[in-house]
DNA sequence: GGATTAATTCAATTGAGTTGGTTTAAGTGA
DNA sequence: TCACTTAAACCAACTCAATTGAATTAATCC
């Protein structure tokens, strides 16, 4: 992730009347994000600000474009308040998907809609060959009619691990020519915007978070099927990283004892088995093809190859739920990433019944295991999430 | 933990003046505590307030009783810099390990030192009797000498989960009486001052924050021996507890296919063989005798049985470290709890050389794993730092 | 149409940090 | 010894942003 170059301050900075506006402003803004249209008391009374604050945070968001008025609720008594909600086309977000062979770039309005997207082909990945399409294509994307003008922000996916030096860990999977750069930075000077770089789950994470399922929660995981087998934590409503930014490494947890050989040079780790590229490699020995829409195909017509992945896969994942949910307790576990919709629902069916742990209670709300909401760009989705995070999220 | 009640709310509240002064006298005070005796214009450095601002936070805390002047530095030039301390005899916090049996009560000062201590037997575990002795027990660890008058919490480390209605989960140790009680109300009651109540694992890790091997890390994890195994985790410098608390339910992972029967109604949970209770259960089938400074001479002695023991817990312990360190990549992993530290050593040194993970780095500085400094009090003290960081801590 | 109710704004106040200048307490060096 | 330098700390005026209490506005109720 390129963070922390030198660890952060263990200890909090001092505030003062300007940060307090800025933290004022995230907590309206999101407040007005999350609740939908709401009048000026209304935010007061959420986040426990006076109206005269709001009031004038609101005038100060509107006036730069983030907020909108949306006229006069009719109410029983007294003066209808006037709603305010976020202004979709108050800014963008971009979000990019770095991979081995292509780059998908989506555009992101500030109610989170899809508003441009497009994918090309990488042929070469080095980073200066990188910086010169990344460029071009966001340049391309942008240049569609209608499009809100202000850029807030570039979130980037691609993958990891980065920034660590002489990381000679598990499941190296970075691009040729990555190893030891700053991707952030060779990507902020391509993009000319500021940019935040991430892993494809941890992204996937903050997407959900801001857009789907995680709306309502402050912790839960989220289990993406990639090339590998990765985990976005959420924690607090944020993404944690953990201390040197490789939290979540899911994938090489040993599930099968003397199973099958992994780049890592272990046996028999999860992601040999439940992955998007186990499942490839499997389709792919039975002479079946592997793109996304041929895997949903497949599963229409109940092909027993895949039902058979699908089925060992639950019985491997399962007891992995479970483990999370002891160790992380969340509220929810969600699962995505680049797997067909309707694939994805079949794991979750066919995991059931999920093994006993401390998420098993009486009248829960939240599933213990959902599907994510963003479909397969949900990768590209989840990075053009990240600034947004950035922006509007407050510390809590 | 009898937390959350309602969930908290989704979204930060607003801040003011006030709410800036209460953060930066926790940034001020934290900053002393961390970094040991500073000046004025010192802590302004590090916590990026103006010297002004600092100036007048420190008179009002040294007022307060908060910080102690301990006198002006030697420097090469200029006026020297008045040094201001933490003042140890500034507030006590208590802290209380209530188990089945008996109580332990420790009290703290403000410098994490140890200044009373007190051990009783509790014959009946129900809420009114625990309520009437740790009134007792608190009231005559008061009444010692020389002891800070004022006490700022309370922090009861005590068999959980607490609080989630209907909790039909695994390993569900807590005493006779309580299952369906508020525990912190019920002990705010019994001891007249505000109580945290909090399970073994994560009291300990909040102690290592405050005063042993966390103090320099923003994430890390506690492996805890109590009567089960638990594990306590510190998120960004605070406890993680999960969406309901009971995050760190490390014990009843599976770690040997079709091993012994353990109390959830699994088998071979991690908790039946690396726990202090799996080690006593062995020594006393082995007519060996099981109290902690027994355990210490046995190990001395080199005896087979306990030494069997640390290999077989090793063993099985070793890849647990490596899934954490790949689901969590903290900074460091703790071991403490209710054994021996030449054991916990001995443990350590055990499951050496450890397995390949994310943790695994050229120039780490500081160790995978290690023992916590806080000895066989750990609970009890962990338990009174809990109230100190509450008090202290302010949000990063 | 006046009374009631609730949202919003206006104007004055307050809390807290910042700014710029001043004082204080040392060491330096002629 | 004494003016000079340096850095810490303080003083007083200022500014920012939230709060407070009163006034205004726009609806419904009767």
């Amino acid at each position: 992730m390129t963070r922390l170059p030198s660890p952060p301050a263990l200890v909090a900075l001092g505030g003062n009347a300007e940060r307090t506006r800025s933290h004022n402003r995230r907590v309206v803004l999101e407040t007005v994000r999350r609740h939908g249209p709401l009048g000026r008391s209304d935010i007061a009374a959420l986040t426990q600000l006076t109206a005269q604050a709001v009031s004038n945070i609101v005038t100060e968001l509107a006036a730069e474009g983030f907020l909108m008025e949306r006229g006069r609720r009719r109410t029983a008594r007294g003066q209808p308040p006037v709603d305010f909600a976020v202004n979709p086309d108050g800014g963008m977000t971009a979000g990019m998907e770095i991979a081995a062979d292509r780059i998908t770039t989506v555009l992101v309005d500030l109610a989170g809609d899809l508003r441009a997207q497009r994918t090309a082909a990488l042929n070469d990945p080095s980073p200066p060959a990188v910086q010169a399409l990344a460029a071009a294509e966001l340049r391309d994307a942008r240049a569609a009619d209608g499009l809100p003008g202000r850029l807030l922000g570039c979130g980037v996916v691609m993958p990891g691990p980065f920034g660590v030096e002489g990381m000679s860990s598990v499941g190296d999977t970075v691009l040729p020519g990555w190893a030891d750069v700053d991707a952030a930075a060779v990507m902020t000077e391509a993009l000319g915007c500021p940019v935040t770089v991430e892993n494809d789950a941890t992204a996937a994470a903050v997407g959900e978070r801001l857009y789907g399922a995680g709306r309502d929660c402050l912790d839960f995981c989220f289990l993406y099927f990639g090339a590998g087998l990765g985990l976005g934590i959420v924690v607090e409503g944020r993404p944690y990283r953990g201390a040197y930014g490789n939290a979540g490494e899911i994938g090489h947890m040993r599930v099968v004892a003397g199973g099958r050989a992994c780049a890592c040079g272990g046996r028999g780790c999860l992601e040999r088995y439940a992955s998007a590229h186990a499942l490839a490699e499997r389709l792919c020995d039975a002479g079946l093809p592997t793109t996304p829409d041929a895997i949903a195909r497949l599963h229409e017509q109940r092909d027993p190859v895949l039902a058979g992945w699908i089925t060992e896969s639950a019985g491997l994942l399962g007891p992995v739920i479970g483990l999370l949910e002891n160790l992380f307790d969340p509220a929810t576990i969600v699962l995505g990433g680049a797997l067909p919709d309707t694939v994805i629902d079949a794991l979750v069916e066919a995991m059931r019944p999920l093994p006993l742990s401390v998420s098993q209670r009486d009248g829960r709300k939240t599933p213990r295991l959902q599907r994510g909401a963003t479909g397969k760009l949900t990768a590209a989705l989840g990075a053009a999430a990240l600034p947004l995070l950035d922006r509007f999220e407050p510390a809590i």
